[in-house]
DNA sequence: GCATCGCCTTGACGCCCGTCAACTTCCCGA
DNA sequence: TCGGGAAGTTGACGGGCGTCAAGGCGATGC
């Protein structure tokens, strides 16, 4: 099944980004712009595929991620209404790029023409600069989630992280846009362990499920200082290394 | 001790980077910029002070790392020679910057007159994006060994990560720059882990030391398709979903 | 030469998490 | 209304890794 495509740009608004300056990114580029409609699951740019095209999400979400070659999947970035990707150094994706809700709608831009007319408007110069360093942040704060110790703690931090992106606004209800399987392999652990710290979180009264995707987050402090409060008086262990022996 | 500052840019050669254009990132701007040389340990940028500069490495290395409640770091970058740092989307650094090797040289270059100088030159203005883009590409590349299901696993992709950065003409020496501790803290592992890890793969006959930090790979494949040999007849164990329940 | 201080390694032990399995729930279409 | 298939949960079990501890190694300084 072919993408379902409006041809034609859609006048939507953008939630609100705490980081995003302009409330409609790359408004100036309408003219160039496609904009499309996907299904459940459709792939929208594909790994190893020349390099063509920049996107941004307009509504729905979705999912970017290498596959491994013993068939899991590393997703390395969560694609919210706002979020930009598809620009790359080099001339292929190094990823594949998925619709997750039904009706994802994705606009696309052809990145040559997009360059020229940079090159001519310091504005849309600067602000592709933001989109892309927007994407980076995410990626670093995804790093920091999956470099935590413990389960509990990923999942409670990748909980934390959707909270912040998805409503701002109402930062205690969580509506998650994606499966188990999804936050599994985004944060790198078995499907069984999500399942096990969601039920965990709730046990002990941090969380609160109404259905299983809608989450309403009790104790924050609980969710992120859980790291710090574990070992709140840590002997200062410190990697830290002062000297080291002279190497190039 | 205040970092030694030479003033004025220094006219030296970049090893030749694959993703990298220019020879030489950013000579047009020699005239802006302040060229400093730190000894160990010591701090380039700080975690929360005012993002007002960018930089590059001219030589030694450095590790961006970010400071966690309970003492613990988690490295974000390893910074090597041609490597660019300190443009974020945010008004202040999110991370902090250390040199690691003795004699580390960095260039600066003040945020703002670059920012307007890239307005009126569109091949400053898509260098600098290129290098916001390498440095994502680092950081996915981070996060996809991070990953990574063993710790043997992620130290020996390390290593090639490590080797394909350093020393692109001779693939299989690598000469680390960075101590066990700082490998520990860009991995998210223990120390003792990495040390196991690696006398792990010396026993396989996968790696071989000449010094601790002198490594010799030796048998490539079985780094990197580790993963994939593990479980060569792995069942397809999928966690991709073609279906799921319809959410906004 | 000797002492000191990190870096690095190795061992022992306990627990967390990956794996396999079985079951329930939910959604959707026939 | 029923059936199928995927999503989600829970249990049992084993292995890998974090933690604690001890010791060796190498570099630097007195």
């Amino acid at each position: 099944m072919a993408p379902k495509v409006t041809s034609q740009p859609i006048g939507l608004r953008h939630p609100h980004r705490a980081l995003a300056n302009p409330p409609h990114p790359l408004q100036g580029l309408d003219h160039l712009a496609i904009t499309t409609s996907y299904s459940r699951g459709q792939e929208i740019c594909g790994q190893s595929r020349p390099a063509d095209n920049w996107y941004l999400v307009v509504a729905g979400s979705a999912r970017r991620y290498v596959a491994r070659p013993d068939g899991r999947r590393q997703i390395v970035d969560l694609l919210l209404p706002g979020d930009f990707f598809g620009c790359t150094a080099r001339d292929e994706y190094d990823f594949t790029v998925e619709a997750i809700s039904v009706g994802t709608t994705i606009t696309s831009y052809p990145r040559r023409r997009v360059e020229a007319l940079a090159d001519s408007d310091p504005r849309l110069a600067r602000e592709i600069r933001m989109l892309v360093l927007e994407a980076m942040s995410r990626l670093q704060a995804q790093l920091l989630i999956v470099g935590r110790v413990t389960a509990p703690e990923k999942v409670g931090s990748f909980l934390l992280e959707m909270a912040g992106r998805l409503s701002p606004g109402h930062p205690d209800k969580v509506m998650l846009p994606v499966s188990r399987y999804d936050i599994a392999d985004y944060l790198a652990v078995s499907v069984e362990t999500v399942s096990r710290s969601l039920t965990d979180l709730k046990h002990r009264g941090v969380i609160a499920f109404s259905g299983t995707r809608s989450v309403r987050i009790v104790d924050r402090d609980a969710l992120d200082d859980r790291e710090a409060s574990r070992q709140h008086d840590a002997p200062e262990r410190s990697n830290i290394s002062w000297r080291q022996p002279l190497v190039a």
